[in-house]
Parts: structure tokens; sequence; C-alpha cells
DNA sequence: AGTATCCTGGAA
DNA sequence: TTCCAGGATACT
């Protein structure tokens, strides 16, 4: 999934409606899914949901909290007795409907009777129980919040550019150096910036560092305004089921072969470290 | 520093 | 039938 800006949407729904209630039974379809053992948490209550990186931490009374990380195609879809919620997309795989589907890995119940369900096509994301204790060196190798100017500073940024010949693509994706960037906003950023990703990292200027910056911070908070993409597969999801929708306004992320909105030019798309890259060749240099 | 791998399913 | 997919790691 689920970027930085899908994962952070994720984080303050969740906390609208989760906190304070008591876990009461935790289903594991797929034992993959699931690391550790239910039994610890269960009677335990939520206190808080923050987010690491692309990671949901959800916090519970006595010192442990559920880390989820919904990899390419996961979703948390809630969903409270009252409301029962109806989904009217019947088709495709990332169709929400009636839960648990043929994706739901773990159901998580409350003592409300409110259930949080964790989708997950390609069963690459997990949910894990950790100790609060332990956050911290989970934290150590991980880079600043990429939507956060405070730690992400111009001169920290300079610093990991400037030590890698990579290209700058897979050094802003890389979640050692920056928390957060993944395929879809690395691409949107270096469009907007104007710099090619196959760039060598230490090859830019320190005006085009300044620029890439902005981009990032700036492409971020507004994919967090409009709740996150929901792109050609639609695996994202709100946790209402509902989309998010800053699909409508990719620039050229998935727009091979259409013009450039900025120049005349034509979106090519080519590969760096395996992934699909997505650029304009007349105006990224 | 690259690329193979965990999976499932849709599109070309 | 082959390629591709919002991620991250375990290997050569």
């Amino acid at each position: 999934m689920p970027e930085l800006p899908e994962v952070e949407t994720i984080k303050i729904q969740l906390n609208q409606v989760l906190k304070g209630l008591k876990i009461k039974e935790i289903e594991v379809l797929k034992s993959k899914s699931f690391i550790g053992d239910t039994r610890d948490v269960i009677g335990k209550t939520i206190e808080d949901i923050e987010r690491r990186a692309k990671i949901i931490l959800i916090k519970l009374n006595g010192g442990l909290c559920l880390a989820i990380h919904l990899k390419l195609t996961g979703q948390l879809i809630f969903r409270n007795k009252e409301l029962r919620i109806k989904n009217q997309e019947k088709n495709g795989p990332f169709a929400v409907g009636e839960l648990p589907n043929k994706y739901t890995r773990v159901i998580i119940s409350f003592s409300d009777e409110s259930r949080l369900f964790f989708n997950d096509l390609r069963i690459f994301g997990w949910v894990k129980i950790i100790k609060n204790s332990k956050l911290r060196i989970m934290n150590s190798g991980v880079g600043p919040e990429a939507n956060d100017e405070k730690t992400f500073t111009l001169e920290y940024f300079k610093q990991i550019l400037s030590r890698s010949k990579k290209p700058v693509k897979l050094v802003i994706m890389d979640q050692e150096k920056l928390a957060g960037v993944g395929n879809i906003y690395a691409n949107e950023a270096l469009f907007m910036a104007g710099i090619d990703p196959r760039r060598p990292a230490n090859d830019l200027r320190d005006n085009e560092i300044a620029i890439l910056r902005d981009s990032i911070l700036g492409i971020l908070k507004k994919a967090i305004e409009h709740k996150g993409t929901s792109d050609k597969d639609e695996a994202f999801r709100q946790i209402s089921g509902e989309k998010g929708s800053f699909q409508n306004y990719l620039q050229v992320y998935g727009k091979i072969g259409q013009k450039c909105p900025k120049c005349r030019g034509i979106i090519k798309r080519t590969k760096i470290g395996g992934r699909g890259t997505f650029y304009c060749p007349a105006c990224q240099n």
C-alpha cells in the first residue's frame, strides 16, 4: 500500500473510533499474517494510535502494541455493530463488500461488538505484537518522517544525497534515510521538482535539493488532505471502505504515453531498482 | 550494488 | 503466457 499519506489517513481515522475500546477476540485466518500470541493482548484497551514510517502502531495499556504493516495490498476496515455500513461494490479483489471477505486475514473484535478487518490479497503485510520497550530499537533504523519539516531538514537532506551515487529516486525511497516515501510519491515529487529520477544523488545541486525537499513535503501534505491515493487496482481504502481521492491529482505515475502536464513531452516509463518509474524526459533533467 | 523472493490476480 | 503491482529483505 500504502505510503505515508495512506497510512497517516488510516492512523487519523482509527484514532477517531478505536480509542478506549477493549480487545475481546482476535481471529487469525492466515497464520502468516499475525506474529505473536493473540492471548497476550486479549482484554487490553486501546490507548492511542501512532504511525512510524509506513507502520501503524496501536498502543495498548500494559506496555504492548499492535504493529501493522500493510505492504502492497493491506487494508484496515472498521465496522461497528450499529451502522453495518453497506459497501455496494461487489466485484474485483479490492471491493470490500461484506466482511469478512476472501482476503480477510485477521479480525480484531472489540468489547462494543465493533470489528477491525485486516484484508491483504498478497499476504505480504502483517500484524505483530510488540513490546513498547522494543519500539526504540525498531525506530533506530528508520530515517526522519518525510512529512516533518522539523526533522527532515535541508541540511540533513543534502547530507544523505551527497553520500550516495545511487539514483536519487532510490535514495528518497530508502526508509533508513527518509521514512514514508514509496513509489508513487517518489515519482510525483521528482516530476514536480523537474529532476530526472535516474540522476546520481550526489550530482544534485543545492538549489535542486531544496526544490526536491519542498516537493516531497508539499505532495505528502496534499495527499494526506485528499485521504490518500486509491490507484488503478484501488487496494488502498479508508477505514470506512471508501477510496481516497489523490489518484485524481497524479501527474506522472501510471501515465505512460500521455502528455506531460507541464510541457508537450510524452511520459515515459523505465525501471529503477526493479520498480516502475514514470517521468517526462523533456522537463525532468 | 544488484536481483530474487514472499503472494495473488488483472491486464497486455 | 508473460508482465506488472503503493514494500522490504535475504541472498549473491
